[in-house]
DNA sequence: ATATAGTTTGTAATAATTACAATTTTGTTT
DNA sequence: AAACAAAATTGTAATTATTACAAACTATAT
């Protein structure tokens, strides 16, 4: 459904060169809402673009985020993640299977109900949740019955 | 003005046997509210306790999380910190200086402002801010006048 | 005093990320 | 279209955070 055009301007619109790299990371990143990190990307793009290197991965993400055509999700300790959804939303990261799902904000600005000291600028805002999914709660109630909360 | 006792009895109440390290470690977080990376927590303890270990850093605070004494933050991509604050509130990243400040949350409950979906369980919510605090903007504005807005 | 479980330590391994110089590609000027 | 300059990509090496793990140590219970 995303028409290749439509990334080209995307990147375009944002100041960013669309090289064949950058035009393949962020294909991916907009048909793929699974908050990939580096090396998921890396790895998915790899087969058919042999020459690409991790590094340029790294460089894109990084360019794509500082031009606010993508963001950076720290929401997992292991490494970083990427998103090209730009409205305002919440992440959840089940802590069981990994996966990180995007979560509906009903009221926007969230950065109000904060008391934000005078004086400080406000760039960005990021809300995190973390528990365990669906999938994984009901796998592990289904098989034994005998689970630990944690 | 925080009595060793207490931090003997918030480690009890917590499950956590209130080892010599542990103490140290515990004490360190409730006296330096700087939101501390094990690093950081090494080095300050290190010289008054030569033979303590970096491996016990990690794994003491790794306890700590696990048994609710302390949270573990990712909001600075570089590496994970620690707060042994509790009640819920928010943490402000500034890309310039790299401190993490804690903000107060004025209506509590966060997570009732998202959409979670159907059947997911959460366990625990972050509110983090990005921006520049108040000392790096004094500071960027009074030599030049001269400043990128990023 | 001995056995046992729990804790700490140091080292080695792993994994994410960055630095950087060389190469390639792209765009511009002649 | 050749020559040049700028930008982008690549591969490797270095750095850094974190984890794995076995040995040494400590505390506790018998």
């Amino acid at each position: 459904m995303v028409d290749h055009q439509d990334i080209i301007d995307n990147l375009t619109a944002h100041g960013i060169k669309p090289s064949v790299q950058r035009l393949a990371v962020m294909e991916y990143l907009v048909t793929h809402h699974s908050h990939p990190s580096v090396d998921e990307i890396y790895t998915a793009l790899h087969p058919k673009m042999p020459t690409l290197s991790k590094t340029t991965v790294y460089n894109t993400l990084k360019l794509f985020t500082e031009q606010g055509a993508a963001r950076q999700l720290t929401i997992d300790e292991r490494n970083v993640c990427f998103d090209a959804t730009l409205h305002e939303h919440a992440h959840f990261l089940c802590k069981h299977c990994g996966k990180v799902y995007d979560v509906a904000i009903r009221k926007p600005q969230l950065i109000e109900d904060t008391e934000v000291p005078e004086g400080f600028r406000i760039d960005h805002s990021a809300l995190y949740l973390r528990g365990v999914c669906k999938d994984c709660l009901l796998a592990a109630e289904t098989p034994t019955r005998q689970e630990s909360p944690e």
